[in-house]
DNA sequence: ATCTTCCATGTTATCGGTAACAGTTTATTC
DNA sequence: GAATAAACTGTTACCGATAACATGGAAGAT
């Protein structure tokens, strides 16, 4: 492996000029410059990320920490992480994924995590390197996330536009942020076109929201839209729709949320916010990166959602 | 941070008695190894894994490369990341997720393939670092995988118990390894029985599967087991049997090979050979971090496989 | 023309460990 | 009991980089 002094050789030059060519190019003339940039040419010279490390006891490692349960079936974490790891792999940072348990468990530069609730928030106050979220909050932490309330605004707009007269918005019965978010969204739309809004909130589990339907639907008027908080939620009301033989888009409308996996064996598709993990995990590793190197807050990252067309809105 | 000298000057010695308290143990009294073990403890010393590694040229980065498209909807690799990533933990090795296409950047001290096909092969024999595939192969790699035969020779064996008398094998249509072991652990079964084998072969969709049925309905007899390479062949035989009106189980069998997704959407649930991905990740980090350390072939690591019990077979 | 000042470069010490060698004590041998 | 080997422990140098300080020469000030 080439170093330093190989390059310092090479170029007739000290070590210390070639290091200073890298970190503070400024501060070196420009013939000398050249010189150097031919000899690591030359010799396919890459820095020693372990020996820098060691001189600003950095450590290179990001982890990631996934605070929600993470046995699902959803490639949801999955996407996070291929996402977080393309960024972090061009910076030659890597990525260590640990749970709340082997959290404190060898040294870092810095978290990213993600599935974070109200009783957290202590904990992560106090951590010690760059934090970044996965996930909007209102504590004042830098985070990446979808527009939550465009998504359920603009889904709510274009079921109205569908001709659909009534709104039901089903929400996940957690106090969660982005839930807020989603159903202020809904409210949003609904209060300016003037009609009377409607929320049930459920486990974010399919059958509640199936049971819910089946249990209501003689108080479900036709012509009504369900605005759910998730694909989960979205499945259920679609389920209880056909099963109470309900048709869907002509009579009742559904969107959901996510778009991920569900949305791929519902028939027919959901129409849902499609959010693009892997892009915003990427953002979520560039917005931690800058932080490290500025050691200055980067603010919230947010994507503007866009509506993924599946088969329960009316063309 | 503590470091070692701060240890050696608590215990009253050099730090180089320190490092051999930690790394050559037998080298040291015992009287003075109790001095620095209680330094240790009341400063709760952590080597520097940097500078180690600065010193023995390490980086302690482990990549993972997944060779297959991994776009999909499997929480399989989501589970492997997690089962070598808890090991990699407890070793303060960490974790790297990379693509062949960024596969170089960067250093580190081995690899976990995944997904490897017979075109890799001449690739990774001249890795300079140690590999661990996950996936059996048959070019001396160590590997970790389950025992793909012993799954379809005891999923064959279970059926011929339950009283089906004919046994058809549906097969990927690949020439990957997995896919001759779990051939020959069908076929091994049905010559013990000296039974007349039946084997297809498709793509790894379940559409293909369920046209098959369909195509050949008439000339499939009642009493009859489907045993499937793979869950999601499985799927597409259940569901062109209930389709063409076939009764499962009573009158068909079918089993599956995976039990990771699929397998909680189908109805009734296939009965299959469960795979512990985490577990076997885990086995994963701990084979190729023994390989690092002793320089030596770990072998393979084959895990014996285990039945899921769906309602695809008779009680 | 001499004294600063500034700028570009080189030298030294350091990060936190480990290997190789040196020195010291204890045990063994004849 | 002196010579020699064996067993510990300490010293020094080094891994590959960077920061802080030292040096030397050119430009600017007086």
């Amino acid at each position: 492996m080439t170093t330093l002094v190989d390059v310092a050789r090479k170029a007739n030059v000290s070590k210390m000029t070639v290091s200073r060519v890298i970190n503070h190019p400024d501060k070196v003339t420009d013939e000398l410059k050249e010189l150097v940039y031919q000899a690591m040419r030359e010799l396919d010279y890459h820095p020693n990320m372990i020996a820098r490390a060691l001189v600003d006891k950095s450590t290179r490692i990001i982890k990631l920490c996934i605070l929600e349960d993470i046995d699902t079936t959803e490639p949801y974490y999955m996407n996070l992480m291929i996402g977080i790891a393309k960024t972090l792999d061009l910076h030659q940072y890597s990525l260590q994924l640990v749970t709340r348990k082997n959290f404190d468990i060898g040294n870092c530069d810095g978290y990213i995590i993600t599935g974070m609730r109200e009783q957290d928030v202590d904990w992560i106050k106090n951590l010690k390197k760059p934090v970044v979220l996965f996930g909007e909050n209102r504590y004042g932490f830098d985070y990446v996330d979808t527009n939550n309330k465009a998504g359920t605004y603009i889904l709510s707009q274009l079921a109205l536009e569908k001709g659909y007269q009534h709104l039901i918005y089903v929400g996940i019965d957690s106090k969660e942020s982005f839930e807020y978010s989603r159903e202020s969204g809904y409210l949003q739309q609904v209060q300016e076109k003037r009609m009377v809004p409607e929320l049930h909130r459920f486990d974010n589990h399919s059958h509640l929201a199936e049971e819910f339907v089946e249990q209501n639907w003689d108080k479900i008027p036709k012509n009504t839209a369900f605005i759910c908080a998730s694909d989960r939620l979205a499945i259920g009301i679609e389920r209880g729709i056909v099963r109470c033989g309900g048709k869907i888009p002509d009579d009742f409308g559904v969107t959901g949320f996510d778009g991920v996996f569900l949305n791929q064996v519902a028939s027919p598709k959901i129409t849902t916010i499609k959010q693009s993990i892997i892009e915003m995990g990427s953002a979520c590793g560039e917005n931690l990166l800058d932080k490290i190197e500025s050691n200055e807050q980067q603010g919230a990252l947010v994507f503007e959602p866009k509506i993924s067309f599946g088969g329960t809105l009316r063309e």
